[in-house]
RNA sequence: GCCAGGGUAGCUCAGUGGUAGAGCAGAGGACUCAUAAGCCUUUGGUCGGCAGUUCAAAUCUGCCCCUUGGCACCA
């Protein structure tokens, strides 16, 4: 069996509920999946949650709950996000299940056999109030804030995991692979950090102080922390420690936010599995943050957005498109409830929507709701697939580089340019001459128009996956399965019906004052 | 402080040496198949600032300013 293309999302941490940039990462992360089942291959797409740690055990114990409900009542939202994105994962790990102990347990086993992790006194300074050791970082004017309560210096026996030692493999290893980290530039974060020297990783926490948490095998005074816990869902996921596995590692990516890329993602992970005789992940994708998700956009309204609530009003797909054509991968972005509603109405309602309304009510006018032949090919039709032409060679290559943003944007052009075809045929003019010369047009041109508007919303799909769909149904196209042949120019639509017509984008309701 | 990303029309961005671009928003017009949509025309920029290299700089160099991150046990 070939390998599977495995890519991942970071999973999301179970103190706290979803937010716009829960809801990006999954998005981003599913078109490349869906790109890359259309481009033929078989993806195992994961996301998941992160449950163990101090913070989800203080909030159970706040709540008077046990940390396990807590988690599953966060892992019912996450995974109701999943659905209301339509995301296409194919597995949803949580940190609490038996195969991911298993795993992470075995890796620690392995790594303690092989002389990688340690047992030593860590000496650090403690905030008895929120539970956590602090650093110097953490003080403002020399003095740690109020909400630390009293801070103690307290030595603690700790296990720690070897990184000094694999410093110099993991620099060669970055500047020697270019396609590492995407974009280009986050590798220099990377090997910034790893200009000094490394100290090594405490990866344990003593069972007294955290009890939620995966034990140590070889040692159960204590728990594993954090990272041990945490990476380790991607190789859990893909099957560590059975048959499965060999189908899906390495990696092919890891879609991540910048702010976990150094040094968990980017220095701890490839050193852990170094460490254990195995392959590192192919490529990090690593994404930008949204910006002023909130407060921003209340201005104008009085009322606070919630940019998920978006989703149920304006569907999944506008969503989707919203958030990628706004988000140019590596970079940050701005949100605000204006730019929604400025892309919604005049990319998503204006431009593809009612092209396909026009469409669709000129073929039940004037061709009996059937896509007619076309039969001539003078410059109008000429033009508008010397455009196609022009746009379909730019569309790989900016998917193949993550440039979503201006995949989308040449999409629309393209559909601005069927428009504009439209106008200068003008199907309506002639419907009303009997010349024949006149009628061949009119079928012509709404034969263009529909293979047109096929073409568009071929690499749409990854994008907005149901809207695409719709509209091939009601052109008479089939569901698409793969790229092969589907960007080239024919007329396989002839002779097919077309649907009722249908509003794609409804405009919404103007609310009073 | 050091390192990196960004700073181009009101907004979001494209543009890496050769007379400043797109979309949206604004203004005007013709049309009517369509979601008061679409189409045509148009207003609008000392390309963050200063200096330098060059016949020529948004594009190269230096310094500065604004902004977003990274800079070891922090999730």
């Amino acid at each position: 069996m070939a390998k599977k293309f495995y890519i991942t999302t970071a999973i999301d941490y179970a103190n706290g509920s979803p937010h716009l940039g829960h809801a990006y990462e999954k998005v981003l992360t599913d078109v490349l999946a869906r790109y890359r089942r259309l481009q033929g291959d078989e993806v195992h797409f994961v996301t998941g949650l992160d449950e163990h740690g101090q913070k989800v055990q203080m909030s159970a114990r706040k709540a008077g709950l046990e940390p396990q409900a807590i988690c599953d009542q966060v892992a019912v939202e996450f995974q109701g996000l999943c659905q209301r994105l339509e995301i296409s994962n194919d597995d949803y790990i949580r940190t609490t299940e038996a195969r991911h102990k298993k795993v992470v347990q075995s890796v620690l086993q392995d790594l303690y056999d092989r002389g990688e992790i340690y047992k030593a006194e860590y000496a650090g300074f403690y905030s008895q109030r929120q539970e956590q050791f602090v650093t110097e970082k953490e003080k403002v004017d020399g003095e740690w804030p109020e909400i630390y309560g009293e801070v103690e210096e307290v030595i603690e026996t700790n296990y720690f995991f070897k990184l000094a030692q694999h410093q110099d493999w993991l620099v060669d290893t970055i500047e020697n692979n270019e396609a590492f980290i995407y974009p280009r530039f986050r590798s220099a974060d990377v090997l910034q950090f790893l200009k000094e020297p490394l100290n090594d990783l405490c990866i344990s926490r003593p069972r007294e102080r955290l009890q939620w948490g995966i034990e140590l095998p070889f040692d159960s005074e204590y728990v594993t922390y954090v990272w041990f816990d945490a990476l380790v869902n991607y190789i859990t996921a893909a099957g560590y420690g059975t048959d499965a596995y060999a189908d899906h590692w390495p990696a092919d990516f890891h879609v991540i936010g910048k702010d976990i890329l150094v040094p968990p993602h980017a220095v701890y992970w490839p050193i852990m599995l170094h460490a254990l005789g195995l392959e590192l992940p192919r490529h990090f994708l690593v994404h930008g943050w949204w910006l002023s998700s909130g407060a921003k956009m209340s201005k104008s309204t009085g009322a606070v957005v919630n940019p998920l609530d978006l989703i149920e009003q304006h569907g999944a797909d506008a969503f989707r498109y919203f958030v990628t054509r706004e988000m140019n991968v590596g970079q940050d972005s701005e949100f605000s409830l204006e730019r929604f509603t400025a892309r919604y109405n005049s990319d998503l309602a204006n431009d593809l929507g009612n092209l396909l309304s026009r469409l669709l009510n000129m073929g039940g006018r004037y061709t009996e709701g059937r896509v007619p032949a076309a039969t001539i090919d003078e410059a109008p039709e000429q033009e508008l697939k010397q455009l196609w032409e022009s746009t379909a060679k730019e569309l790989i290559p900016l998917y193949d580089g993550f440039q979503y943003h201006r995949a989308l944007e040449t999409i629309f052009s393209f559909l601005s340019g069927i428009n504009r075809y439209a106008e200068t045929r003008a199907p309506w003019k002639l419907a009303k001459s009997e010349d024949p010369a006149d009628r061949a047009a009119l079928e012509t041109s709404l034969a263009c128009m529909a293979e047109a508007l096929r073409l568009s919303v071929v690499l749409l799909t990854p994008v907005m996956p149901t809207i695409s769909e719709k509209v091939r149904a009601l052109i008479g196209d089939e569901a698409l399965t793969g790229l092969d042949g589907q960007l080239d120019w024919g007329d396989r639509l002839e002779g097919k019906t077309l649907g009722e017509k249908t509003i794609l984008f409804p405009r919404p309701e103007r609310s009073a004052g």
